[in-house]
DNA sequence: GTCTATACTTTGATAGAC
DNA sequence: GTCTATCAAAGTATAGAC
């Protein structure tokens, strides 16, 4: 039994990422997550950017679960971010470039609008580069470089999907994973270069 | 004396920058030219959309002059790009974060919502690749690697854009401009590296 | 062909019945 | 606490005076 408040966040997520924040109404919201209009005035008394706020970082959480369940079960850091790039790439296919990061049209549309809104988007880049920097670092980076490289890594894969998604081509994501790949490769200690795949 | 129409066009674009496509409104569009409302539908009979798509394509014109007047009078290709990211990171901290890509927030917004408006930009976002190619074949780079460092010089800016705004910091900006300096620099035929500047 | 007034729809938000 | 009816404001678009 999913509760109300669920469907209505998770609609929310789902109606930014394709449409973003200004382009969804709350009346479209609670169409799709088939609740009626005062659920959420019962549930985010603060409203649309109250409602935005959670579905933000519940959408952060979301896609954070999704790299390190990519990421750690592989080989290497390497192979772990490839596998992510090439799998960004195959949901771009499956959805018609409709599915990409879950929050940067929202985050692009609140930086100068809305200040709790871009803290929160903010807060879930932040987990994002985290997430990455650690698992460089496990992988025997230094802390300096590993930031610089997760930050590069995510800039990368947040600049292909824009151009990804308005040419319709994989091409940018292929090419910012290629280079994300090359760039960790390199900087990874000597002994521990990334292995051929099974 | 400058005409009616390129206010609205010049003040559409200025909105779309910072509030995207969905968030801003006609009747704002013409409040900030200082124009009837009437001369919308005068000048654009398509409404919202066509203006849209002539505000894309100028603003996409206006940033590939910015491009071009900043990378050409360098003493070399390393050298202009990297002045052009520092530019970026300027053009931020004196906006207070707000004047980043003109098209990229639209982009996003446009891209599963109306084919028209993707369309405008993806041939944006197809000149700037073009331009920045040509500039990297001229310094003696093969056609190939060349469209790949273009993408991913674009891809690296874009996404620093998008993190650097909602982060409300420098550092991706300036984290992706170094990394798109050191792609180019290694992509360069040896006898002719990065001089230092005057 | 410039401009004002207005029509119609949708928006976010609220009040109150049940 | 679930749900419906409705509000005022803002959205796009149109008609028509000048």
């Amino acid at each position: 039994m999913t509760g109300t408040k669920d469907r209505i966040v998770d609609a929310t997520a789902e109606l930014f990422r394709r449409q973003g924040y200004t382009g969804t109404g709350l009346k479209q919201i609670v169409g799709a997550a088939d609740a009626p209009f005062g659920s959420i005035y019962h549930f985010f008394p603060g409203g649309k950017e109250q409602l935005g706020a959670e579905a933000i970082r519940w959408s952060g959480r979301g896609y954070l679960e999704l790299f390190e369940a990519i990421v750690d079960p592989a080989p290497d850091v390497v192979t772990g971010v490839g596998d992510f790039f090439r799998g960004a790439a195959d949901a771009l296919l499956a959805t018609d470039f409709a599915d990409a990061c879950p929050i940067a049209t929202v985050a692009l549309e609140v930086a100068s609008t809305s200040e709790p809104l871009r803290q929160a988007t903010a807060d879930v880049f932040d987990s994002w580069i985290d997430a990455a920097s650690t698992r460089l670092i496990a992988a025997g980076i230094e802390e300096e470089p590993a930031r610089t490289l997760a930050i590069n890594f995510l800039a990368g894969l947040e600049g292909a999907f824009v151009l990804s998604r308005s040419l319709r081509s994989t091409e940018p994501i292929e090419v910012a994973g290629a280079a994300a790949v090359a760039a960790i490769t390199a900087a990874l200690p000597k002994p521990k270069r990334a292995k051929r795949r099974s």
